[in-house]
DNA sequence: AACATTCACAACCGCATTTAC
DNA sequence: CGTAAATGCGGTTGTGAATGT
């Protein structure tokens, strides 16, 4: 309650803020001097870099400006059939995490990521359900999320449905979309043209971690129920690198 | 040619969580 | 330890190009 009080205060200031600041497209000139800013001195605080970089944005724009679009490590490529095959995979295990299947995909965004599920693998999958094929409508899949989910938040075991069937392939190749002005690096007048980097993030959280390994105290069983999101997310990750590793194992076999 | 519709993607919004003080 | 600020996330909306009528 206080929280979110809170929140509403906090929010109501930025309301203030925004009055000022510019909003939509952001142009060239903004990337430029966003760019070269975080290029020669690093973020710091998004809030600064805004301010730092002469710009009238938001801190929050500009993060995101600069992680979905401007930072050096984005794959600029169309989604590819095995990436794509990959999306669909790591959806059913996650549900709509989009954060956590960016996380397994080098030079991908959780922005483009979600929105090409949106647009695009949600749409094909009910085509498919409607024409009579063999695969698991998106209601269905997303059910199955969330039905893990509602299992995880009464302290039921998020490992059972990680079982399920796997995901189908889809077979439309995916175009480049050239809708705005320079969506290639090539284009833009700053960008480097660089492959994307995997930097793995290291998964294990040390509650997550004490939980698995049954150091349960009686605080903390109490968590049992109310078992916190990030926590969850951990939980779920680690399995997810667990069955990774376990099929890669399997490969090597 | 003009307008309407569809589509893909960029960006915003509200909220939760984390971090700093 | 409490509070404010910063960050991160997912859902939703806005925008502009492509396509259809």
């Amino acid at each position: 309650m206080e929280r979110r009080k809170r929140a509403m205060v906090s929010d109501q200031l930025e309301q203030e803020d925004k009055k000022l600041m510019r909003k939509g497209l952001w142009s060239p000139d903004e990337d430029e001097r966003l760019y070269s800013h975080i290029t020669h001195y690093g973020v710091g605080t998004w809030s600064s870099v805004a301010e730092l970089a002469g710009l009238k944005r938001s801190g929050k724009s500009c993060r995101l400006r600069w992680m979905n679009y401007l930072q050096p490590d984005l794959s600029r490529e169309p989604i590819s059939k095995q990436e794509e095959d990959l999306i669909v995979s790591l959806q059913k295990l996650l549900g709509n995490r989009w954060s956590a299947i960016a996380a397994r995909m080098p030079g991908r965004t959780d922005n483009e990521i979600k929105n090409y599920w949106n647009s695009r693998i949600k749409k094909k999958l009910q085509q498919r359900m409607n024409t009579g094929g063999n695969y698991q409508s998106p209601l269905a899949v997303h059910q199955t999320a969330e039905e893990r989910d509602a299992d995880m938040n009464t302290g039921g075991n998020p490992k059972a449905d990680l079982y399920g069937q796997a995901a189908t392939t889809s077979e439309v190749q995916v175009h480049h979309s050239t809708t705005t002005s320079y969506n290639n690096s090539a284009d833009h007048p700053s960008l480097p043209h660089q492959l994307p980097l995997f930097t793995g993030q290291p998964l294990l959280d040390p509650n997550a971690a004490a939980i698995q390994n049954g150091e349960h105290t009686a605080a903390q069983s109490s968590l049992d129920v109310s078992f916190s999101k990030s926590h969850e997310r951990n939980f779920v990750e680690e399995y997810v690198e667990f069955l990774m590793s376990l099929s890669d194992d399997l490969q090597e076999i």
